[in-house]
DNA sequence: GTATGCATCTCGGGA
DNA sequence: TCCCGAGGTGCATAC
């Protein structure tokens, strides 16, 4: 069973309201209000209708009408959250994180609506497919689709400069660096294949390639690439994954057939 | 004068009610629901007591009980976002972005609470100090806090392989390229800096010097800047800038220029 | 429109 | 805990 509680939008009784419901309800405040966040940065809002919600783990987010990012907000796991009200009986939150000396407060010039609820049924679960990490098992499960006879000997490798996505051998021997990214290359993914490539090197020598792997690889990554004697490879996981969740969730249909 | 709308919990008023304030008014629903997002990524979540919110821009927002980010979300200006009704009697929110062929959709098993709002006073002002702007103004007029003796030529200094955040010259005569971060350093920002430096180095030859500057430099960035005979210098801006922040609001009045 | 780099990035994984 | 790198990164800015 869900509850809502419509609350007060008189800061006097509203004040109180939210000190119950503090920590135990998630709130919601629709109201004229300006703010201030002093912490990792300075940011003052000057007074604008704007939407706060503050969760039970103390996240603290502040919409404006527009946009996808919160134009202030905090992250979970700092509190306490104060609601109060200041002498001029307008309705305040503070909140302070000690560890970065982060202050963040909300005053309410009006209150437009404010509600509270709980939630019984959280089902956190989410799946996803289509990740950075999926696209490596792919490769990783098919190595002809970068090049013919390449083994594979380790994803993730962890070296002294980083991970390496897939580190595999190819016919003659080479010992390949391949470094993976699911969307377009930029000349920093050249870098960080670069800054591989340098560190491993040392120890294989000559027996050495590098090979960046993406979505695709504009002409400027290519010639950059080029001039360190790296290479690339485009492979179009955007096309590609969709096709895949599409197979596997055929075949689960298969097994519960079998079930039945 | 802001408007509040109450909208029904009942499935089959909702979705008109929704339709009429859909672009107008930002919308709000509480709910039981399950969704899928199928574009970039394939992410699929299972029915939960969750929270939307519609922004008339076409930004979609879908909130769990705790977190800071939305579990599944919408970019402004894709939409248009459709409501619909299941052959079940379910609310539906559909919305489909050719360009990226990306599918959103949320099914409603259960609504706890509906609502439309429209804002007047949209004051999207916002005030910001202490970004890495702010830190690199702040170290090219004291230069003494990296090394006594600098002197500073040139910020955001534009080079083939990107923009140097800060161009110097040393009591030496080297020329000395640093670059700046706000936070902790990462391998990959020395990374960076080695990246401007071996550029410069075939103008500079050996009279060229290189140094990271940031809150703070991990061992392992340590060793890596140290291999390749680059400098660090930890400056803890996260506390100094604070202070400055201080300083400017309560000298206002007397010239700033005096305390860079 | 695309390219580039910061962000109060956030978040999760691994040592 | 810190460190590291991906992200449906988002977002502003420069071109």
């Amino acid at each position: 069973m869900n509850h809502i509680f419509f609350l007060s939008t008189s800061p006097e009784i509203l004040v109180e309201e939210l000190n119950t419901h503090l920590n135990k309800n998630i709130i919601l405040i629709l109201g004229l209000c300006h703010s201030e966040f002093d912490g990792r940065i300075k940011s003052t809002l000057n007074s604008s209708d704007r939407f706060l919600i503050v969760k039970n783990d103390g996240t603290i987010i502040l919409h404006d009408p527009i946009g996808l990012k919160p134009i202030q907000w905090q992250k979970p796991g700092a509190g306490p959250i104060k609601f109060l009200l200041t002498n001029k009986n307008e309705l305040k939150m503070e909140t302070f994180r000690l560890k970065t000396n982060e202050n963040f407060s909300i005053t309410f010039q009006e209150i437009h609506s404010a509600l509270a609820y709980n939630t019984v049924l959280e089902n956190r679960f989410a799946s996803v497919f289509g990740d950075e990490k999926d696209f490596i098992t792919f490769l990783a499960k098919n190595p002809e689709r970068m090049e013919e006879g390449l083994t594979i000997i380790a994803t993730e490798k962890e070296t002294e400069v980083g991970y390496i996505d897939i580190l595999a051998m190819d016919r003659s021997g080479n010992t390949v660096i391949i470094e993976v990214k699911k969307q377009q290359a930029t000349p920093a993914d050249a870098f960080q294949l670069q800054r591989y490539f340098n560190n491993l090197k040392l120890i294989y020598s000559t027996k050495l390639r590098g090979i960046l792997v993406a979505n695709s690889v504009p002409k400027r990554v290519r010639r950059q690439l080029f001039k360190y004697n790296l290479e690339y490879c485009e492979i179009p996981w955007q096309e590609i994954f969709p096709t895949l969740t599409r197979l596997s969730l055929n075949l689960k249909t298969v097994n519960l057939n079998d079930f039945f």
